[in-house]
DNA sequence: GTGGTCTAGACCACC
DNA sequence: GTGGTCTAGACCACC
């Protein structure tokens, strides 16, 4: 299973839930048009509430990441950029200032994050198959 | 004042006032030895509960950023490495990750995320008065 | 074809087919006395349950639009007024409030609204072939 | 009390609830800044279980139309553009259009339905306490 | 005090 | 079968 979900962990459930199908997407274990499990059957793998899956099926449904097709299930959307996406890149900067941050109070240079990134980023690009 | 809180942020306001002090730190806008004010006196130009800044203290001091002397006041700590380093660069490592997904559901690609970085550690440089 | 049905709206398939009938004949393309495709031929183009088109279908036989002739087949209705006429008029001076609600939190004003009425008025009619 | 909701409407409650707070914005019953009943508070005025209430908040927080101060409650926001306007203006001009073909079957002619929305838009200034 | 999350279980519309 | 809504009631973090 790809995707898993922990109850001790300070981020909600339904969070981990959304989190994790946009990161099968982006390494490509999801593709457009796969079909997602169902509410219940998802919630029972996961021992969740249907609830929680279904709130993470709706918030990934306004994130433009599913498609819901009603009374047939839900399926991964071809990917498109969300309205909002100016604002979004601009959150995206806090954070990697905020990591920058964090770093500099564990003794890290600013190279050694640009270095960090760089290692995320070959591992990445290794688990989809791609070498260089 | 070179510390902001800001009320409708879903950050909660002690975590907004750690990461403002850091953040200092980092910029060199505080350095080792300044003091900071009183959790009284900063409650009140904030305009939080005291309880707020008092626990935001707390964190800080637990971080190693800060140092509290009874009844002298509170100080910016020596810089030194705490405790727990390989734990919170695994953190950091897992939230570079988790910002390289958010990314490609910009359709940003993993470059165009380096060449963010990038430009926040110049920003940063020339906040400090760095030049290159 | 002048039908076409999106299992991902948020609107169910039925009544996106009344809809689309509704508009059809509202637009002229569809005549009193036109012969509608049969149920199971229409379901198929559209790729639809039969049921659903049969639920379509009926609801559009009670709405006066189209009339059903046993063994016949089902044909658009010579245009008449609906029993409960006053109830939908209400129904739409609802409606066009809820649009004026929404259009205020765009920070569109009541005359922007009144003009993009006239406009979707102006490109109803030049698609009817009139012009003024 | 300036909020109603009704069961046996089709919409759902939490959806009553949305619109019933953008209604009394957009006719400036709510002001920028007006403090909303605690969740708990408004489910218990409206008879209503508190994740509903909740559900409604939440919708309106992601639309701007309300900010959440952690701990302290629940405030009016001061109106700004959302980041997909353009999307949801298209959205309004649609249901116009579905408007004017409803009115079709009603028999009313077009300049009937331009004349329904003056009519609307002159009783909510009244209701504002404009005159003209 | 405030809102947010979660389970358990019922009920509904749609396909 | 599918997802969406709702209640009842517990628990949590934040202020």
């Amino acid at each position: 299973m790809w995707l898993h979900v922990d109850p001790r962990s300070p981020q909600p459930m339904y969070q981990q839930v959304v989190d994790g199908v946009k990161s099968a997407v982006a390494k490509g274990i999801l593709q457009p048009g796969d079909k997602l499990p169902a509410v219940r059957e998802l919630s029972m793998e996961l021992t969740l509430n249907h609830n929680t899956v279904a709130k993470a099926y709706q918030e990934l449904e306004r994130a433009g990441v599913i498609e819901v097709w009603r009374g047939r299930g839900t399926f991964i959307a071809a990917s498109k950029v969300p309205a909002d996406v100016n604002e979004r890149k601009n959150e995206l900067e806090r954070e990697l200032e905020r990591i920058l941050v964090e770093a500099h109070h564990l003794q890290m240079s600013e190279d050694e994050v640009e270095e960090m990134l760089r290692q995320v980023v070959r591992r990445l690009r290794e688990g989809r198959g791609e070498h260089a």
